[in-house]
DNA sequence: AAGCCCGCCAACCGCATGAGT
DNA sequence: TACTCATGCGGTTGGCGGGCT
């Protein structure tokens, strides 16, 4: 049985909205708030319209301080850089730029800023001096990742990372006509695993990569999860940032649970802490598919190089504790490809670009 | 001038989640 | 523990307006 509806459909006015009902849904909240209660919200004001309409009204349209109008190219860096990490959560993507609402920054995306960087990556490669992200990496810089003023329950209560492998290798361009990376063909940090995998027999290069702020599932989205077709699995990653995120003090116990009862597991999506734990041990990272007949199971070992970056890099964790464990950890794991056992080289994995 | 096409964006829809009971 | 319901989210739709033929 379906869920009844939020409010009786044929006694709502539906459509846009009349300056005479944004003109009382405003004056109702400036003068008695919300009142925590959307549903019973457009009765008292006196509004024939359903609260999910109000609300939406009110969040996208009426409300102070939203930002209307042309988007800067700091905004445009912004949303690459979370899109390309987090992928489609548009609300924690709007929480980065004040002023801006999910729906004003998807709709921006799906009509403008998807089409401008197509139109760059078709634009001719850099020169051949250009830098390599060896070079150009900028260092963490543990003050600066806007992401971490947020709570942890806020980012990862909700819902899926979508982000595909094409749209990873679509942002790619733009951030290179930006400087933001460098220009690794065969580095690029957008290849889902599977192309990876494809492209590398060894486990000598660097497509294990993070691109963003350090959020913990920001990671996982940009550098774990492939599916048999090539595309990312974001419901998979996301289910596990919500389970390992509501409570942050109870992680390693839910890993370990994770760990009987998940054949499939993403080593990068854990917060940093329980990476920490695993630096005697290590950790597995689990190419998951579906298909057992054609499961191509690949499994990387990724390990901390040696205790005493970990070690070090906590010490000095106390502003962002989580972003800079995090980067400074995984900046240099051996990666080691249970398939291929050639090459166990202590490797820098891990670009990062920080903001 | 009329008709068509297409991009933009406000609004809607369905679903996941968490709080309350 | 099971259930209901309000909220918040991302995906999608549909109307409007501008440009083109």
């Amino acid at each position: 049985m379906g869920r009844a509806p939020c409010c009786d459909k044929s006694n709502v006015k539906r459509g846009p909205w009349s300056p005479e009902e944004d003109g009382k849904l405003k004056e109702y909240i400036e003068k008695c708030g919300t009142g925590g209660n959307w549903i019973s919200l457009p009765q008292k004001a006196g509004l024939k319209r359903c609260g999910k309409s109000c609300r939406l009204r009110w969040l996208n349209y009426l409300r102070p301080n939203i930002k209307h109008g042309e988007f800067t190219d700091e905004e445009d860096n912004i949303i690459c850089t979370l899109f390309a990490t987090i992928g489609s959560r548009w609300s924690i993507i709007a929480a980065q730029l004040p002023g801006r609402t999910d729906n004003d920054i998807k709709n921006y995306w799906n009509t403008k800023l998807k089409k401008k960087l197509i139109m760059m990556s078709m634009a001719p490669p850099p020169p051949p001096h250009f830098p390599s992200y060896h070079h150009q990496r900028k260092p963490f810089l543990p003050n600066s990742p806007p992401l971490s003023a947020q709570t942890n329950s806020h980012l990862y209560s909700h819902h899926s990372t979508s982000a595909t492998a094409s749209g990873f290798d679509m942002i790619s361009p733009l951030l290179q006509s930006n400087n933001l990376m460098g220009n690794h063909s065969s580095n690029n940090p957008f290849l889902s695993n599977k192309q990876y995998y494809n492209n590398n027999n060894s486990s000598s290069s660097s497509n294990l990569l993070v691109f963003g702020g350090g959020s913990h599932e920001a990671a996982a989205a940009a550098s774990c999860s492939s599916n048999s077709d090539g595309s990312f699995g974001g419901q998979q990653l996301s289910s596990y940032g919500r389970d390992f995120i509501h409570d942050h003090d109870d992680h390693i116990k839910q890993e370990n649970q994770h760990h009987h009862h998940h054949s499939n597991k993403f080593m990068l999506s854990y917060p940093t802490n329980i990476i920490t734990t695993s630096i005697n041990g290590g950790y597995q990272m689990v190419d998951h598919h579906e298909n057992l007949e054609e499961q191509e199971v690949k499994q990387l070992t990724v390990t901390p190089s040696t205790s005493d970056d970990v070690i070090s890099s906590s010490k000095s964790s106390d502003e962002h504790p989580d972003n800079y464990n995090y980067s400074l950890l995984l900046s240099n794991v051996v990666v080691d490809d249970d398939k291929n056992n050639s090459n166990k080289d202590v490797q820098e994995k891990l670009m990062y670009y920080y903001y």
